[in-house]
DNA sequence: ATGACATTCTTGT
DNA sequence: ACAAGAATGTCAT
């Protein structure tokens, strides 16, 4: 069912000319979605935005739509303050069960089903020393994913547009900087399938992911686990729920370090009023993850 | 709506 | 040990 994986791929450039044309997409959907964010109070029409990016306004609109699942309206709804503060206003009684399944096996944590583990103390402060760290870049719907796995599972995931991928695979090593590194697809192409493709998120299969961070940072990322899609988070409910209510500005910077952004839905912490803040991969990425998921849920 | 400041943890000297 | 910074929050205009 994976013919994807077994596809010889070297450069991300050699896959845009596949059938798989989301990362090609994405170029097009990022400049829509950043001038409906930057422009949403004027209520830009569909003709518009289609000139913005020389396409036809029916063609823009099918080509979103195939992307997002939504069209640019319902996508606009989607990453409105209103929506947000929805997810925001919605329970949060996954308080206490939750941690305690995300210690003990796998579980729902994310709709993605993950299984993950820390690394001690010892292990993070040698700052990947002895690790070999195996990457590549795919196509994902969000552009380009950097992709990292160790024999421990995914350690890494980063995004990047064409031609950023030596900074983002610089900001990566920059976090182990005594690992070794070595670029190898055939590692890593099955974990972006199943990541990126909703219809591989199973449960009898789940990801690995190794969490390399300080305690702190780890607990942080851990709640995050526990937020399911569709939903967010504050970055001050989070920290209350850490046991550290007094440190949401600390939350945020280890919101910020999470290395394995996406699978750690690190999208899904936004402002107290439910205004979307910063994202380290670009905040239209932000939004962008964010409208997907909402397409997402409307598919189902 | 905007801006100053309070506050906690991380990280690089 | 210390100082600076961070994807915040709150309160006063």
């Amino acid at each position: 069912m994976n013919a994807m994986t077994q596809t010889e791929i070297t450069r991300p450039q050699t896959i845009l000319t596949d059938e798989i044309t989301s990362g090609a997409d994405y170029e097009i959907v990022r400049k829509v979605i950043e001038t409906i964010s930057e422009t949403y109070q004027d209520q830009p029409s569909l003709e518009t935005l289609a000139a913005d990016v020389g396409m036809e306004p029916t063609a823009l609109q099918k080509l979103f739509t195939r992307w997002a699942g939504l069209s640019p309206k319902g996508f606009l709804q989607a990453v409105t303050l209103d929506h947000a503060r929805r997810l925001l206003a919605s329970d949060l009684p996954l308080l206490d069960t939750a941690y305690e399944l995300g210690l003990s096996g796998p579980g729902r944590l994310h709709d993605l089903f993950v299984t993950h583990e820390a690394m001690s103390p010892g292990e993070y402060k040698a700052k990947g020393l002895g690790l070999t760290m195996r990457y590549g870049f795919h196509v994902c719907p969000f552009g380009l994913a950097l992709v990292m796995t160790t024999d421990r599972g995914l350690a890494g995931l980063a995004f990047c547009d064409p031609g950023g991928e030596a900074a983002a695979l610089a900001d990566m090593q920059g976090r182990w900087p005594n690992a070794d590194y070595s670029e190898d697809l055939t590692a890593t192409a099955p974990y972006a399938a199943r990541i990126f493709n909703p219809a591989n998120w199973r449960s009898d299969q789940p990801l690995k992911v190794v969490l390399i961070g300080t305690d702190f940072q780890v607990s942080v990322w851990n709640a995050l686990l526990q937020i399911p899609m569709g939903k967010a988070l504050a970055y001050s409910d989070i920290a209350t729920k850490i046991g550290r209510p007094d440190a949401p500005r600390a939350v945020g910077a280890a919101v910020g370090a999470n290395p394995v952004s996406f699978v750690v839905p690190c999208h899904r912490a936004v402002g107290k009023s439910g205004a979307l803040t910063g994202y380290h991969w670009g905040l239209t990425r932000k939004k962008a993850i964010l409208g997907w998921e909402a397409g997402q849920l409307c598919a189902e």
